[in-house]
DNA sequence: GACATTAATGACTCGCGAGTCATTAATGCA
DNA sequence: TGCATTAATGACTCGCGAGTCATTAATGTC
């Protein structure tokens, strides 16, 4: 029964990968802060599901806390970055670039990779202000300005009628984030069916609720 | 130096009033669950702030979370009570009925006392189901029927453009959630300034976004 | 006033999880 | 092949806060 396996010294127990280890730290851990929130995160887990030590986790990242702000700032630029080409194309009547701009916005944080990100920032930011700086900078202030461009540029054409809404660009996006809130907290109690919330939205947007 | 004070016997230590400890326990913990949420909370806190030993909390309450739900219930029904009547004259033209309700959901959900409840439940309430269940029965449930009361008045008169709007009532408050969680995120990174959010949205609501 | 009842106390236990560090062993180099 | 270096380990410490319980003392009753 001899074969070569027998002949082979025993594979190491442990691997030697500094420089790998950091990423991997990294994937698990935006796994479970995703999961878990930071406070609810463990680190014993995020080692277990990593395939090392806790310890050496510490060898890497000095803290918990460390490991979270590596993580969700990873996490908000591959989240983020995407869908940018796509929507930096301006062209089209202001209704097609609006309608293709909320589109985007629900795919990403009602159904997309931005939810877990938003859900987690919404609930335990107000711990670290400088990381919610960031995400409000290339969240919402890159939003508004695109927003604006949209609206200003259709008011120049004549499509869009200017007014106070020109001021608050962010009201155009105020339901998505609303569904997306409303999912968060009553999902089980009542969902709302979205693609009728998306007419609605849609709706409100070039129609207002008045009859003419 | 004699006076009357030297004799009286000394004030007890400890008052025994068994029906006063459980009402003084929960708004001591109502204002604790506002301010740092479930978790956060400290039942040693609470019963200094009670006047009480931690041990007395126990005598009322079998648990932390026994206590939290008490003090939420509470909290529901004494915050979300108010402006019932206010709201329940149905009169005069549809767009001032919505004026009014949305002034008042700001006043409410931004300023007012259903903040701090509101942010309580968003951030942990997927802790505690049945809870969630209530909130949204008192708070979204009615208020989604007042909407569609008032959005079918208002065609009924010939007001109101039939839509996908009637469908999904909520997108009409949406923008003032919105707002409510903007402000709790962003507050620091970025306020809105509230008149020109709320003039933008009543603005929305009548006239939309298209030129005519 | 003496005694029984029970409200109130707060030092204690206990579980949890972040962070440490003495020990082990993989790997590179002579 | 032996040695030095350092990546990796995991049992341990430590602080925190919920929940306990033996003890204290306020109050009602005879």
């Amino acid at each position: 029964m001899t074969n070569a396996a027998d002949l082979r010294p025993d594979p190491p127990k442990t691997r030697r990968r500094k420089d790998a280890r950091p990423g991997e730290i990294l994937s698990a851990g935006i796994s479970e802060f995703e999961a878990n929130g930071f406070h609810g995160a463990n680190l014993a887990r995020i080692a277990k599901s990593a395939g090392i030590a806790k310890g050496t986790i510490y060898l890497y990242y000095p803290s918990k806390e460390a490991l979270f702000l590596a993580a969700i700032e990873e996490h908000i630029n591959s989240v983020m970055g995407e869908s940018e080409a796509e929507l930096s194309a301006v062209e089209g009547t202001t209704r097609e670039l609006l309608t293709r701009l909320l589109r985007n916005m629900y795919d990403r944080f009602v159904h997309g990779k931005a939810h877990p990100l938003f859900r987690v920032l919404l609930r335990e930011g107000d711990r670290m202000p400088s990381v919610i700086r960031d995400y409000h900078a290339i969240t919402v202030e890159r939003g508004t300005k695109l927003l604006t461009k949209i609206l200003e540029r259709g008011v120049a054409r004549g499509e869009v009628r200017p007014g106070p809404v020109l001021d608050t660009p962010q009201i155009i996006i105020a339901p998505a984030i609303f569904f997306a809130v409303h999912k968060m907290m009553f999902e089980d109690a009542q969902a709302i069916e979205f693609e009728r919330f998306f007419e609605a939205h849609l709706d409100l947007l070039f129609n207002g609720v008045l009859a003419k």
